[in-house]
Parts: structure tokens; C-alpha cells; sequence
RNA sequence: UGACCCAUGGUGUAAUGGUAGCACUCCGGUUUUUGGUAUCGUCAGUCAAGGUUCGAGUCCUUGUGGGUCAACCA
């Protein structure tokens, strides 16, 4: 077997240098460390796919960490839906982990640093230490508690422990360098005074150790091998760095975890900012981080996303240091792709005009039957009704047209998909000259499939229909693009809800082919000749709703647009 | 007047000093009982200037452009 060479994304190029200089296979493991303070996005399953996509490439487990030292934010409610996201992307991590299972060892070996003179107690307010802290182009100035002594640093710590300070009275600051050219190496601050119930430590903790302080020495504890971080913790790595050096022990566990950070993925004509996902659900511009127009992963699976699609999706982009904003084309072509190969097809109008073929009898009606996929096995099929009185696509007539138009016009034959060829005799118009009724006659021994020589003649067009007397009535939402500018929050004097685009949702009445009665919640079909779409959550057994994931690419529409 | 990171077609990525490739998008042909799919094809790129080298997208220098860093957020 030739096995097609594949070529390194620059971080799997970092651990095969690791691993040629000596880091045992056995060693490698990887995290992927959320905070729960939202829902996961389709930026986070870049990530996702990269960690648990490392894991499988070297049989390494990977870890679920939840990044939870800030109360005042996190809720379990984000903890359940992200552990859901992750396992619906079809990941499985080795253990769930929380940085606040940490928080006695951090607290020991706090205890341990200040001992070493390494860290102090600070009191003064925050506007202080600001001040003191200089700017990225000026180097700062001590605190004027930099030199405490140790007995009275361990005396305050334990007091900010014990509650005996309130909020925002005092920290913890590691005692490193005031006038490192890295902000972050200004005396950092370790730990601060939160009197907020945690949600899994609950009122043990009133004090919590920031994420620098927690992130690497977690790190650690977990012996991850590679500490994979979007580019804006770059700047971070001198600090955590610093952090497991004051921890690192040689003689016990080989391993020192290394930071290594790569760009985080955006996409067009969409916000990937927790911040600003968050003020469009609290201000009602969408109907929840779930809706289908929000680049969330539970948005997207309601779109009708699969998991398959949203990880090829974050393969074939890949990975890189730059800035980047990925065409959401890509996202749909890798979801049209997937659909293409696993949706049945089905049929259902949505914007009708009621078609009468005058010479079928007036009570017939006939169950014909309907391959799911007339190209691929396995589909199986299900019967169709056909009778006298049909509903077809409004566009899909014209009284005249060149012949550029394969639909149905005056004269003209056009075969029903799965049933037979019929041919536009008249219409009849009301008082806006808005076709109403099309009238029409069929050749009865053109029935698809059934093998007559009418039944194989070529007609140019084949249009989609549902038998009006059996049609079910639907609700289908159809999405576009939440904006209407390919980067919303790219533009540095305008707010990105100015590019909201007014048409993102529009709800139809649509008929469809009463076979999609039975259809349950997230089944996907391919509405023929119109797009994929999938049930929706709000279906009950009285309304069926569909969501629009994606329409079919559709070149008439661009030529007749022309 | 700082430190650090980044720069390859419209977009996203590959080429590890040796033929600039792949995917998406756009455009066009063929096939088609979905104007879908499939298939074939076209257009299109190494930020700039120097340097090293037989040879530079890759290494060096200097520019230019973009980004990150001054939360008791992560």
C-alpha cells in the first residue's frame, strides 16, 4: 500500500522534533482547556479538532479540562453543553479534569513560593498598581509592598484565605520583574479575593488563583506534553514558563510542559467574539446561542450541520500563525459535500402554484413509488402520491420564456420528477395578473421508470412537486448570512450590528411530501432541486419545522440573474 | 517611540535551500429524469529592496504592512 504523504501542520513538526530528540511517545498528551463561561463555537472546534485530532494521530490521550478559576462567570450549565459539543464532534477525551481540583496544591505550593521570598501581599488599590505598572513602551516602578517580610506575607496570605480582607482589598503578586520588557513578567498577580460560590468547590475558596498561575502548573500536574493556546497567549508563555519553574522537579517527573501557540480560525460574514455572541442573544437579534444562524456548535448542529462536516471543515483549513478569516464557503462546501453522500432526497414546495392536469381522472390517485437516491444504493424508497391537483415551485413557470428556461411554460412539456410529462396548456391570472392556477395535460404513458417509450423520451427539465390533498403543511425557516459584510468587527469606526443583514430568517408556509410526517428531530433530507435541510426542535406532532442548512449550488439563478 | 509574532493566487493552506502544489471561490466545457452531483478545464500567488548561494518562498540585513501586550478575565 502506498500511503499518500501528508504534510505537517507546524505544530505536529514542533513534536516530531521532540520526539527525535529524545520526548518518549508514551509522554505525549495533550488538553483541551475551556473555560464554562459560554457555549463552544466553530473557533473552539478548530482547536477541539487539533487536540483530540493530536491524541488520535498518536495514540495519546487527551484530556477535557475545564478552566474554571473565575466564580464570577462559570456555570455548570456551560460545563453540560460543553462536554455535549465535544462528544457530539465525535471526540473522547481521556479523563475530565477542572483546574479547581487544583486549587490545594496551588495553594501549597503558593505557600511554598512566598517562603522562598518569591511572592508578596499587595494592598494597595488596583488604580495603584496600574500606575506602577508602566506601559508597553515604559518600564514600572515597585509596589511599595515588594519587600515585606516573609513571616508577614505568609500572615496576610493566610488571612486572605481565611476571609479576614474583603474584595479586591489584596493580592498575591509573584515578586519577578518590574521592568521586564513583557508586561505580563511586572509582577503578575497570583491570586485575588472572589467571595463568590464556585460551582464545584463551592464556599470552600475565597480566594482563586488567576489563569496564568493555574494554566501551566495544571499543565503540569497533568504532564501534558504540549500546551496547544490560541496567539494571544503568546505574550503569556514567559510568565507560565516562569510559573513551572518554580514547580518543576526534575528528579520526580521528566516531563516540563511547553506552550506553543497557533491563530485562532475565523470566518466570514460571522463573529466569533464570546462577547459579542453573548450581546446578540442577550439583545433578542438571535433566538439563543442554539439558533441556527449562530456559529455555535449547537447552532450549527441545528442548522443541520454533521459532526463529519465540521471536522473535515477544521482539517482542510488547517492551521497556522496568521491572522486569517476563512471564506464560510467552505464550511457550506464541506457540509454540502457530506450531505450530498448521506441525505435522501425528497420533495417539498416551497413557494406555490397550484397546477391542475385536466385530463387525469378527477378522483384517481396513485402511490408512485420514489427512490430516496436514484444514484446510490442503499437509500431504499417510498411511495409518492400523484393525483389531479399538484402544487409546484411559483418559478418554476413562466406563460413565456426563451429557451434558456427548461422549466415549465405555455406549450411546453416538463417531466414531475418520479412521475410522469405534462405539458402547460393555460393559466388563469387574478386581478394583479399573479398566476394563480396552471393548467395543464399529462401523457399518461410517460410514468417514470416504467420502462414505455414515452416514458424514456427527453423533455429538457424535470420540476418537483407534492399532490396538494396529501401534502403536509410545514414551516421551513430559511437562513442566510447573519451579515451582510464579510467581516463585521473588522471595521474600526463602525459597530459590527450595523452589517446585521434584516434577511438572515425568513419563515415559509411550505408544503411537503407526506412521507416527511414520521421525520424526527435533526433528520437531514435533501428537498430536491432546493437545498438540505433538517427537522427542527420545534417540531411537534401537530407542526413539522425544517431549518434551511444549505441551499444547492444553483446556476440558473446566476445566469437568469444576468 | 518598546518587546514579541506574522507576511505565498480572491480565501485557506503546502513546498523543511532544488519543478510554487492542494482545497474553496469565480468563470467555462461534458454528462445528467435534481439547472444538483460527477467530471474536465481556464484565470490567478511568494510584500519590497539588498545580501549569502551553483540555486532563495525558504537563510541574513533593512524597510513596508498587519497583529499582540498595560483586566483583581480566560
Amino acid at each position: 500500500m502506498s500511503e499518500e504523504k501528508k504534510s505537517l501542520n507546524f505544530l505536529e513538526q514542533i513534536i516530531e522534533e521532540d520526539l527525535a530528540n529524545g520526548l518518549p511517545k508514551e509522554k505525549l498528551r495533550f488538553r483541551f482547556p475551556p473555560e464554562p463561561n459560554g457555549y463552544l463555537h466553530i473557533g473552539h472546534a478548530a482547536s477541539i479538532c487539533l487536540n483530540f485530532g493530536l491524541g488520535l494521530k498518536y495514540n495519546a490521550p487527551v484530556n477535557l479540562r475545564f478552566d474554571d478559576t473565575n466564580p464570577a462567570k462559570e456555570e455548570q450549565e456551560y460545563v453540560d453543553s460543553i462536554q455535549h459539543d465535544v462528544h457530539w464532534l465525535g471526540f473522547q477525551w481521556d479523563q475530565v479534569l477542572y483546574s479547581s481540583d487544583y486549587f490545594q496544591q496551588l495553594y501549597d505550593w503558593t505557600i511554598a513560593l512566598i517562603k522562598e521570598g518569591k511572592a508578596y501581599v499587595d494592598d494597595q488599590s488596583s488604580e495603584a498598581m496600574a500606575i506602577q505598572k508602566g506601559t508597553p513602551t515604559e518600564p514600572g516602578t515597585n509596589s511599595p509592598n515588594r519587600d515585606r517580610s516573609i513571616e508577614e506575607n505568609l500572615e496576610l496570605f493566610l488571612k486572605m484565605k481565611n476571609g479576614e480582607f474583603d474584595e479586591g482589598s489584596h493580592v498575591l503578586r509573584a515578586k519577578i520583574d518590574m521592568k521586564h520588557t513583557n508586561m505580563h513578567m511586572r509582577d503578575p498577580i497570583m491570586y485575588r479575593i472572589l467571595k463568590k460560590h464556585h460551582h464545584r468547590t463551592g464556599n470552600d475558596w475565597c480566594i482563586y488563583p488567576m489563569y496564568d498561575w493555574t494554566h501551566g502548573e495544571s499543565d503540569y500536574i497533568e504532564q501534558i506534553s504540549h500546551s496547544i493556546c490560541t496567539l494571544e497567549f503568546k505574550s503569556h508563555r514567559d510568565l507560565y514558563d516562569w510559573y513551572v519553574d518554580q514547580v518543576f522537579d526534575e528528579t520526580k517527573l521528566e516531563l516540563r510542559p511547553k506552550q506553543r501557540e497557533f491563530a485562532r480560525r475565523n470566518l466570514s460574514y460571522t463573529v466569533m467574539s464570546k462577547r459579542k455572541l453573548l450581546q446578540l442573544v442577550e439583545e433578542g437579534v438571535v433566538n439563543g446561542w442554539d439558533d441556527p444562524r449562530m456559529p455555535t456548535i449547537s447552532g450549527l448542529r441545528r442548522r443541520g450541520y454533521t459532526a463529519n462536516s465540521i471536522r473535515t471543515f477544521s482539517d482542510t483549513a488547517g492551521i497556522s500563525k496568521r491572522d486569517n478569516v476563512t471564506d464560510v464557503a467552505l464550511l457550506e462546501h464541506c457540509i454540502k459535500d457530506d450531505l450530498n453522500k448521506t441525505a435522501p432526497r425528497v420533495m417539498a414546495v416551497l413557494n406555490p402554484v397550484k397546477v391542475v392536469i385536466t385530463n387525469y381522472p378527477k378522483d384517481k390517485e396513485e402511490f408512485l413509488n420514489a427512490n430516496y437516491n436514484d444514484y446510490e444504493e442503499g437509500f431504499g424508497s417510498r411511495p409518492v402520491p400523484f393525483s389531479k391537483e399538484l402544487y409546484i415551485e411559483k418559478e418554476d413557470f413562466r406563460e413565456e420564456a426563451n429557451k434558456k428556461f427548461f422549466r415549465l411554460k405555455l406549450g411546453k412539456e416538463v417531466r414531475l420528477k418520479n412521475a410522469y410529462i405534462i405539458k402547460a396548456e393555460s393559466c388563469i391570472k387574478d386581478e394583479n395578473g399573479e398566476v394563480t392556477e396552471i393548467h395543464c395535460t399529462y401523457d399518461e404513458n410517460s410514468l417514470s421508470g416504467s420502462g414505455s417509450e414515452a416514458s424514456k423520451r427527453k423533455v429538457k427539465g424535470t420540476l418537483h412537486w407534492v399532490s396538494i390533498k396529501h401534502a403536509e403543511k410545514a414551516e421551513v425557516r430559511v437562513y442566510d448570512r447573519l451579515f451582510t459584510d464579510e467581516a463585521p468587527d473588522g471595521h474600526k469606526d463602525k459597530d459590527f450590528k450595523e452589517f446585521l443583514n434584516p434577511d438572515s430568517l425568513n419563515t415559509i408556509e411550505a408544503f411537503v411530501e407526506p412521507s416527511l410526517k414520521t421525520a424526527k428531530e435533526l433528520d437531514r433530507f435533501q428537498f430536491q432541486r432546493l437545498g438540505y435541510f433538517c427537522v427542527d426542535k420545534d417540531t411537534t406532532s401537530e407542526k413539522l419545522v425544517f431549518n434551511r442548512t444549505v441551499p444547492l449550488r444553483d446556476s440558473w439563478a446566476k445566469m437568469d440573474s444576468k
